[in-house]
DNA sequence: GTCTATACCACGATAGAC
DNA sequence: GTCTATCGTGGTATAGAC
C-alpha cells in the first residue's frame, strides 16, 4: 500500500518538524528577532517562502515552541499543588519534571526564556509564564515558612531555580540525551539543598519528591508515557519519492 | 565663568549617558534586536538621527555597554586568582563583587547577557565572558577538589551561579540601590551555600571572602574609591541654558 | 508542497539646514 | 547638537507557476 503515491502527510509533518527544530536551534543561538526566516529554511532546506506553507507567519513558528516550552511545565505545577507531601518535597518534584522535560524535548528551548521572545505579541505566553513562577514563589514561601528553607526571597529563590533550570538546558542542548532521569535528578538535588535548612535531609527529599513524581505521571498519562523508552524517530534524514 | 556659553562638553556626556541608559533598559526588556533606535531616541526624548551624533552606530551603543558589563567583572576576576584565600572564599569574593558591580551599575545590564548579543559581530566580548566563565569554573573545580564543595560538575555549576548573579539583575533592574553591600553579601551567601559541602561554615567564609574583596579594593582603587558612598550625579533630570 | 519572483515595509544610517 | 528629509538594505510575507 502506499505505493501508489507517497505520503504526503507524514512528509509534511517531518517538514513542520524539521522547521521547529532548527527554529529552536536558532533561536537559541541568536536570538528570536535576530534570526531570519531566510535562516530558518537554509538550515531547513528548503526556499524561504516554503516555510510559510508550514506556518502562518514566523511569530507562529516561534508560537508553537512555547507552547511546548511552557504549556507543560505550567500543567505540571498545577498537577503539583494538588499533590500531598511537603513545600520542599514538591518544590524538588517541580526542579525534576521541568529538567525532565527539556532533557527529553527535541527542540533546544534555550531561545525560548529571552526576553524579546515574552513581550511584544506574545503576552499570553508570559502570562502563562508569570503563573508559573507565582507557583515557585508560593511553593518558596511556604517552605520557608515550615522551617524546611532558609530565610530567602521567594523572588530571589524563584530566579535562581528557574535559571537552574536553563543551566540545564544551556549544558544539554537540544538532542534528547540517554540517562535523563538521573540528569534531571542530580540538577534537582543540587538546587534544592541550595535553599535546604538542614541539607542532610536531601535523601528524604528526594524520596518524598520521587513518589509525588510517581503519582503524577500515574496520573497525567493513563494511555501512553511514551516520554520514558521510545527514543524512535531521531535519524530520519531524507526521503525519496518513487522513482 | 562659563556664562558666556553653555558647557558644552557637560550637555553631551549627559544625553550619552541617558541614551546608555534608555537603550539599556531596553535591551533588558526586548533584546539588542528587537529594539530599534526609533525606540532608543523617543525614550531619551529625541529625534532617531541625533543618537548618531553621539555613537557611530547601533552596536557601538551596545559596545559601550558591554564594556560596563563585562569588562569590571573580568578585570576582578584576574585580580582574584592572584589573592590569597581558598577557592571557596575566593569564588564567593567574585559573586559579591559581581553582584555589588550590578547593583551600582545605572544601567540595566540584564539584556547583555542574552545571546543574540554576544554572536555575530560581538566576538570579542564573547572571548572575555568565555573567559570569566573559565574562572570561576576553575574555581568551583579547585574547590571540589580540596573537599569545601560537594561533588558538582563545573559547568552546571558555573552556569548556576552566573544564573544567580543574573537573578539579582532582575530583581533589582538598573537603578543603584540603597545598600548595595548588605543586597550583594545575601545573594553571595546564598550561592555560596549551595555548594558547600559543610554548610555550617558559610560564615568563616564569608569571613575570608571579605578579607580578598578588602584586599582588592585596596590595590584596585589607591586614588579613589567612589562606589561607597558618594551617591551623588542621580537626581540630575534637565538644563537650562543661559536666558 | 516547493519553487521563483516580487511586493512592501521598517530598519539603520546619511545629508545638510539651522 | 539637534532637526527634517531621505536613501539603501534586508526583513517578512504573498502570488502564482509547477
Amino acid at each position: 500500500m502506499a505505493a501508489r503515491e507517497p505520503n504526503r502527510s507524514a512528509e509534511q509533518l517531518e517538514t513542520r518538524h524539521r522547521i521547529l527544530r532548527e527554529a529552536a536551534t536558532l533561536f537559541a543561538d541568536k536570538g528570536y528577532a535576530a534570526t531570519t526566516t531566510r535562516e530558518i529554511a537554509a538550515a531547513v532546506g528548503v526556499q524561504q517562502p516554503s516555510l510559510f506553507h508550514h506556518f502562518g507567519s514566523k511569530q507562529e513558528i516561534l508560537d508553537s515552541l512555547l507552547r511546548v516550552s511552557i504549556e507543560v511545565p505550567a500543567a505540571t505545577l498545577k498537577a503539583l499543588v494538588r499533590q500531598e507531601g511537603s513545600p520542599a518535597e514538591r518544590l524538588m518534584a517541580h526542579l525534576f519534571l521541568d529538567a525532565r522535560h527539556i532533557l527529553s524535548c527535541p527542540y533546544n528551548l534555550l531561545g525560548l526564556h529571552a526576553d524579546d521572545v515574552l513581550l511584544g505579541d506574545f503576552g499570553r505566553w508570559r502570562a502563562k509564564l508569570d503563573e508559573l513562577h507565582r507557583g515557585i514563589r508560593r511553593l518558596v514561601r511556604s517552605a520557608v515558612q515550615e522551617g524546611e528553607f532558609v530565610a530567602v526571597e521567594p523572588e530571589f529563590a524563584q530566579w535562581t531555580l528557574t535559571g537552574g533550570t536553563l543551566a540545564v538546558i544551556r549544558i544539554h542542548g537540544g538532542a534528547p540525551r540517554p540517562r535523563p532521569d538521573r540528569t534531571a535528578w542530580q540538577a534537582s538535588r543540587l538546587l534544592t539543598r541550595m535553599y535546604l535548612a538542614r541539607p542532610e535531609t536531601l535523601d528524604a527529599c528526594q524520596r518524598g519528591a520521587s513518589e509525588i513524581v510517581d503519582r503524577i505521571r500515574a496520573e497525567a498519562t493513563p494511555e501512553d508515557s511514551p516520554a520514558d523508552k521510545p527514543k524512535a524517530k531521531e535519524k530520519v534524514k531524507e526521503k525519496e519519492v518513487a522513482p
